[in-house]
DNA sequence: TATTGTTATACTCTATAACTATA
DNA sequence: TATAGTTATAGAGTATAACAATA
């Protein structure tokens, strides 16, 4: 059985950081929303080509929903439409002709590449401002709360643990 | 002219607090839009109530708009299915009569209060795994990279500092 | 029969532009 | 004329269910 005493200085923190914490995942994805907007893409395709990225030999639909975290029939709208524009690949496997092998496409690799490349950018000028002991501090406390959040998700298979 | 000196330890840290934080606030917008969904609200729905429970007078549509980070065309539609279900208030301003006063109805306090007992309750199942000091010293890192996060998005006036 | 993926349908959100009512 | 808010329209994502092709 768990220690139910009652913290205040426990209760008075968590407050604060449930209102932090909430804050800052809807101010990320706005964010994150505007800065890939600057490159014809939303959140979702964004998603979806990051994953794709980290999985160089292609992903079945069912993998990248999985990995999105999205039903497969909202995926193929997703994958659609970034097929449409040339970004990703769709491929029948001829091993199993019912499953579909989605890649990146050259142009995919160079728009994922760019972005990243800018999310590095802007990070470095935040995190600039940490000492090393206090990037390291805050890389171990957000590890362990996204390692407690995927565990309340249902079926949150990373392709890259 | 700020120190451009290549750091390769500052470089490897924010490659991997690139990818927790990027990780995190994907899979933290994920778990609120499925403890949500539980109570029949959408994350939108979530934003502005939370808004508005935080002003206990109530908010015009401009203002809503502004705390929500949304076009009030889009506030619009929003508000609507909020009044349609009796959580919202929607009345006209006497002083100016092109202006709404929105407010939470006495079922739509009950909501707010509802989800954030569930919300406090999985955090503090978080948090108490940490001490005292980490605690503080993660909402200290975490307010940093808020505000940070929050001086690159445009006009965000949170309506409670 | 089971699995992979798509299509059909309905709803919500987002963005732009045109519009109404009030100031 | 300017401001507050809505409507019209189009596109994108989300969820459910029914479906086709393949295994």
């Amino acid at each position: 059985m768990p220690d139910q005493t009652i913290d205040p200085e426990l209760i008075s923190d968590v407050l604060s950081l449930q209102r932090v914490a909430m804050q800052l995942s809807l101010a990320s994805r706005r964010r994150l929303a505007i800065e890939i907007e600057g490159f014809g893409l939303t959140v979702p395709q964004f998603i979806a080509l990051r994953a794709l990225s980290n999985a160089p030999e292609g992903l079945t639909m069912s993998e990248l929903a999985d990995a999105s975290q999205q039903l497969s029939a909202t995926m193929t709208g997703i994958i659609d439409r970034l097929v449409e524009r040339n970004i990703v690949q769709r491929q029948r496997n001829p091993d199993d002709r019912r499953s579909l092998r989605i890649s990146l496409s050259e142009s995919g690799k160079h728009l994922i590449q760019q972005i990243e490349d800018q999310q590095i950018k802007r990070m470095t000028r935040v995190f600039r401002l940490l000492s090393a002991f206090e990037r390291k501090e805050m890389l171990r406390l957000l590890t362990l709360y996204l390692e407690t959040t995927l565990a309340e998700l249902p079926e949150s298979q990373p392709v890259h643990p």
